[in-house]
DNA sequence: CGGCCGGAGTTTTTT
DNA sequence: ACTCCGGCCG
């Protein structure tokens, strides 16, 4: 019964098996694991979870946050491992139905209460842009578009919603903190969020920020809070340095007294405050609860990397201004120090890249377990196109989404707008793809059907409108069906599809990929059981993954993996390269302010360094291409090493630049060289 | 309605 | 340098 234990460290043992088997449960508090990089966080959790299920503890009576749905997949199945280790062929882990990420757990217990909070139950999650996009409607209908000076654009109003919200902060305080510029705007972003709430309540949507901030509110009634957390056993929270306010609030009312509640994450690695995550939470979590404070256990040994590795990332986060956690520790011994690699330029940088990336993979290490990591999205363009000239796979996580592109958010809207008839942005969206009709008649005709309880049956009464024509017949013969529900899940995207492409022909400039790509989405669809889950979950966890072909590549496939740093959290591989580890990048020019984005920064690296088991080469492009701002004119940048590395760390580096000055070695240079080109043109025909 | 032009603000990471 | 937004005109 305890085998499974045999494999863990004291103090994961300790983690794990903390307050298990007790007689008096009560008697079980609140527990905070403080877990470096790599010290088997996630290992340790899954054993957790196990051992909890293993003792006795219900699976569908465990609630399980995880930062993504990713983890939190991964975690399901490391535990059903360890159960069935133990327990032979019995599958347990099918009951842990509690396990998703904060918003992907709100959503769901918001369907469940709809009714008790006064809430649709058929609401539909607006995602960023679609949030943006109400969002300027209601700027507009206020008139706020036009006012004298410049009024912060829709993007920028909702970040400063957001942050009121996620931070449990009011508008003065974040304009002041934040958004200095803005803060003569206070009342107008007063009547504006006032006017963005009432739109969202009367069109039935919800934000991402909704899911928790409608949590928050139903967890503070307090016999609502009771019924909620007397749901779960246990309440595990992963990744706890990177949530919110809010999120905390929500904890603490769903477990007041703490019992059962375990979270687990580094001070180090906080890297989200721009999402208002506090490093606050994690470290005031012990004091929370009394009498007595929660137990804290630290795990400081690290498994994945080799000692010369560790000591380069212990150095860089050593000069942090604040820690909390001590240095890691490893017994894994290499002769290897990290490479800092100076290159002349970005082109030589990704022409390295290549090269190392392939003289690995000879020596037996698949593309698979080697990453690319960088601060920016848009670093990689460089290396991208090298890696398609030379024929290498990858798939790039993080930026910009299959998602995020026009054609795919058309057909998606048709979709919601079927599921929710009352959502304004997608039912303006879907009219305007209709020739003839823009912003003016597409509002006329929503607040025509509107007015009908059966909205999308409603459209056919409408006349059509004059200039559209033809088109106008077949869509609404499409809604009309869409809203009868005649051709069912996954059949109307299909119908859907067929009725929009000839659209797209019309609308979007190569439609051809465009068409694979919806072919694509269908595909996702027909995965999921209901027009309601495929919708939710995609927006709450959209395809995190772009790759260089059309389609996701086959999983037996081998793939080069490139990545931004806030995606590769909680990832490890066998070699990691970083891209444009200079100043300007790391840390970005722009989120260099204050002290604090400076110091998030600094453990930015720190969580791209300790990404790596055995190999790590930071890349110093000496120059490096960079958009306008103040320097007018001068496209490239003399970039100097990262600022978070001294000459003091240098120690903790091998430094080499490439290509190798060898070059010349063999006595001649390129202009020495004569070849008869035109005898091998010959040659060719011969 | 849709296309074109001029001006202004811009970040970068994601649920 | 680039994109987005809003205004103007056909």
């Amino acid at each position: 019964m305890t085998a499974h234990l045999e494999n863990l460290n004291e103090r994961q043992r300790e983690a794990v098996t903390h307050g298990v088997g007790l007689a008096d449960q009560s008697a079980a508090g609140p527990l905070l694991i403080i877990a470096g990089a790599g010290s088997g966080k996630t290992n340790t959790l899954a054993h957790r979870v196990a051992h909890l299920i293993l003792n006795g503890a219900d699976p569908r009576r465990i609630l399980l946050m995880t930062f993504s749905r990713r983890a939190a997949s991964e975690m399901a199945r490391r535990v059903d491992r360890i159960c069935r280790q133990v327990l032979g062929d019995k599958a347990v882990a099918d009951g842990l139905l509690w396990s998703g990420t904060f918003h992907g757990i709100g959503a769901r217990l918001l369907r469940l209460y709809a009714e008790q909070i006064g809430l649709a139950v058929d609401f539909t999650i607006h995602d960023r842009e679609d949030s943006a996009d109400l969002m300027n409607l209601v700027r507009h209908e206020l008139g706020f578009s036009k006012t004298e000076t410049r009024f912060p654009t829709k993007g920028t109003c909702l970040a400063i919603y957001s942050r009121v919200v996620n931070a449990v902060s009011s508008i003065a305080e974040v304009l002041k903190s934040a958004y200095p510029w803005a803060i003569n705007w206070e009342e107008e972003l007063k009547t504006l969020f006032a006017a963005y709430v009432t739109a969202k309540q009367a069109q039935g949507v919800l934000d991402y920020d909704d899911l928790l901030l409608y949590w928050a509110q139903m967890v503070s009634h307090a016999e609502l809070a009771d019924d909620i957390g007397n749901r779960f056993d246990h309440v595990m929270v992963d990744e706890y340095q990177d949530t919110n306010r809010l999120q905390a609030q929500i904890l603490m009312s769903l477990k007041p007294g703490g019992r059962g509640l375990t979270v687990v994450g580094d001070d180090a690695q906080s890297i989200y405050s721009f999402r208002a995550a506090t490093i606050r939470n994690i470290l005031d979590f012990p004091n929370e609860f009394s009498p007595r404070p929660a137990d804290v256990i630290t795990l400081d040994r690290n498994y994945r990397s080799t000692q010369p590795i560790l000591a380069a990332a212990n150095g860089v986060i050593g000069l942090a201004r604040e820690r909390y956690t001590k240095n890691l520790w490893t017994d894994r011994a290499s002769e290897q120090k990290p490479r800092l690699v100076t290159v002349k330029d970005e082109n030589d940088q990704a022409g390295f890249i290549v090269e190392e990336v392939l003289a690995n993979r000879e020596i037996g290490m698949a593309l698979k377990q080697q990453a690319v990591l960088f601060r920016t999205s848009s670093h990689s363009g460089a290396l991208e196109v090298e890696l398609t000239r030379r024929n290498i796979p990858f798939v790039k996580f993080g930026g910009l989404k299959f998602l995020d592109s026009a054609h795919v958010k058309d057909l998606l809207a048709i979709i919601r707008f079927a599921q929710n008839p009352r959502d304004r942005v997608a039912g303006f969206r879907v009219l305007q793809m209709l020739p003839g009709i823009g912003p003016q008649r597409a509002a006329t005709i929503l607040d025509t059907i509107a007015a009908d309880p059966e909205p999308l049956l409603s459209l056919a009464e409408i006349p059509p409108p004059p200039k559209t024509g033809d088109d106008w017949a077949p869509f609404v013969t499409l809604l009309t069906a869409l809203g009868r529900n005649d051709h069912g899940w996954p059949g109307e995207i299909e119908k859907a599809r067929l009725w929009y492409e000839p659209h797209l022909d019309r609308i979007h400039e190569d439609p051809e990929t465009r068409k694979a790509d919806l072919l694509q989405l269908e595909q996702i669809a027909s995965g999921y059981p209901s027009r309601e889950r495929f919708l939710t979950e995609l927006t709450l966890d959209p395809p995190d993954a772009t790759s260089d072909q059309a389609g996701v590549p086959l999983l037996d496939e081998d793939y080069l993996i490139l990545s931004t740093i806030h995606s590769a959290k909680g990832q490890e591989w066998r070699a990691v390269f970083m891209l444009n580890v200079v100043d300007g990048c790391m840390p970005s020019d722009l989120g260099a302010g204050t002290t604090d984005e400076l110091e998030e920064e600094r453990r930015l690296l720190y969580v791209g360094m300790t990404r790596a088991r055995d190999s790590l080469s930071l890349i110093t492009p000496q120059r490096f291409y960079t958009y306008g701002q103040n320097t007018r004119g001068d496209r490239h940048v003399y970039a100097s090493r990262t600022r978070f590395i001294p000459a003091m760390l240098l120690q903790f580096f091998e430094q080499t630049s490439w290509p190798k000055v060898a070059a010349t070695a063999s006595g001649r240079s390129a202009s020495q060289i004569r070849i008869d080109v035109a005898a091998n043109m010959r040659g060719m025909w011969k």
